[in-house]
DNA sequence: ACGGTTTTGGAATATTTATTCCATTTTATT
DNA sequence: AATAAAATGGAATAAATATTCCAAAACCGT
């Protein structure tokens, strides 16, 4: 009685090896674990979000049979199989909480470990955009922006890194453009001119001033891109689009991997929509000398 | 106890309807709510596939907070709110390497590909970047920086937004720094004291400006720090300790996130280094409140 | 058609997960 | 500083869900 159950020592840990399995698996099996097998191969998408009993129903089995099934795949029950599709679906952010107290117990932060985390970090961060952001979002930002005649960049405190970047990557692209600082606190409110747009950045303590900008850019009539950490920053509430960066942070600290990939896209897609379409194709030598 | 909940007649029956109920509603929100409404925000996606208990630890707050939460959204409770995540559930953007593959599908030029690409450019820097830090030359930057009395950040053009950001954590560590733009033309040569120290940045077509103020704080005996693209820099010349970031780039265009990586390492490193240990272990109380 | 073997369905149980409730704490108001 | 109102955390409870087990049914070779 040993090895009557044939070869299914280890369970799959991928979702390509669950394939793999089941392919080998589903060759010699009776009329009730075939069904099972069938709508799993089938509907492998919903196993994350189903039970047992929405999965049998589909597959026309009784619950007991698709929970054969599943120890038959190599599991031990459903719900580890489950684990499985869950968690190939959203890989699991570290948490970066434990993390850094394992940092602090040990190097007291060297700085080559501080580094190794702010990488991790901003690769998440990176990654994460690529897998959130709203293309469609990014679309209407971009045919704003490229209508527009001059271009409002405001961002402050942690947002005004950003802020200059793109000022600068506007500059480069001959694209008018005009940054905000808050130099001698004035307020160049009245350089917002009809046929204008601007771009307002701003994160978690959300800057007053950003916001007042980005207020008196829609009241006269600009339309105003959004870029924040949220969708529920009250800067949505003043913006056209909003484009939302997930930066994930490392302690208290927050890096702008992210914001940044996300300013330059927008900036170099804003500009080579303006100024035809070879900008991109041929750019060292029209544009942008590097630095 | 029929009006007790504020406003909450019906329930979103669509994930578009539940962003827009999740804007309205946080506004003002008590800070358990609101972390909520912050982590549902931003992990949208998850809420299919996980627990009250995991979504709640997630937001940092105890599982009754979040079944609160869902209450106000509107919703009888958790399960009728992840029915809705559930129904919606499409495995989307599955892994990062194919939802890149999908940004870049829309056509060369189009925003989505154009953040495709920065993504990945980024993403890239920062390998190189943990893999050919040189931890000594690390190692002793931060022991000048913690030792001296106030640090000079200088950087320029597309150096400006780094030299900004570590001003800006240094501000949010209460170390001591000054920030060296070109405002007005005015060079603060003379801020420059004894047992001050620098931090110069700047990359390829070198900027004069930043070289020559190297320069300048060599010549009064101040340590100066380089963070640059190549160990050829001119900038080498000029520096006690020399920071490479090897940053790739797209087209004409040159990403920063590497470059920012190692700027907030640095200045971490240099604020723990100088504030005393436990800076890093509760940082959310002393230094820097997220934005 | 008979005994042995495999497969099946569903009822019983165990486990996990959601939800409610209320005693404490915090916050706002006077 | 005193009081009322709101918010919070956690323990208790309810509900849903997974899992096991076994008697009945189907199957198979003789």
């Amino acid at each position: 009685m040993d090895d009557a159950a044939p070869a299914l020592n280890t369970a799959p840990a991928t979702v390509e090896e669950f394939r793999d399995r089941l392919a080998l698996v589903s060759e010699g099996l009776p009329k009730r674990l075939r069904q099972c097998a069938d709508h799993i191969a089938a509907n492998a998408d919903r196993i994350a979000v189903s039970t047992v009993a929405e999965l049998a129903a589909g597959a026309d089995v009784p619950p007991s049979a698709l929970m054969r099934f599943c120890q038959i795949m190599g599991f031990s029950g459903f719900s580890e199989m489950q684990k499985l599709f869950r968690e190939a679906y959203a890989p699991g952010w570290p948490d970066y909480s434990t993390r850094l107290k394992n940092l602090k117990d040990n190097g007291a932060g060297s700085p080559a470990a501080l580094l190794a985390e702010f990488v991790e970090a901003g690769r998440l961060s990176l990654e994460a955009l690529a897998k959130s952001v709203d293309e469609a979002a990014l679309d209407a930002a971009v045919a704003v922006l490229a209508r527009a005649e001059t271009l409002h960049v405001v961002g402050l405190r942690r947002a005004f890194p950003v802020a200059t970047y793109l000022t600068y990557v506007f500059e480069k692209m001959a694209v008018p453009a005009m940054l905000h600082d808050a130099v001698g606190r004035l307020d160049h409110r009245f350089a917002l001119r009809p046929g204008d747009a601007m771009i307002a950045i701003t994160f978690t303590p959300y800057s007053e001033e950003t916001l007042q900008l980005a207020q008196d850019a829609r009241e006269r009539g600009l339309p105003v891109i959004g870029i924040t950490d949220r969708l529920t920053s009250p800067l949505a509430r003043h913006s056209d689009a909003v484009l939302t960066v997930p930066e994930v942070d490392f302690g208290a600290f927050r890096s702008l991997s992210a914001t940044i990939a996300l300013a330059i896209s927008l900036a170099v897609a804003v500009g080579s929509a303006r100024g035809g379409a070879d900008d991109l194709r041929k750019p060292e030598e029209k544009a942008l000398p590097a630095e």
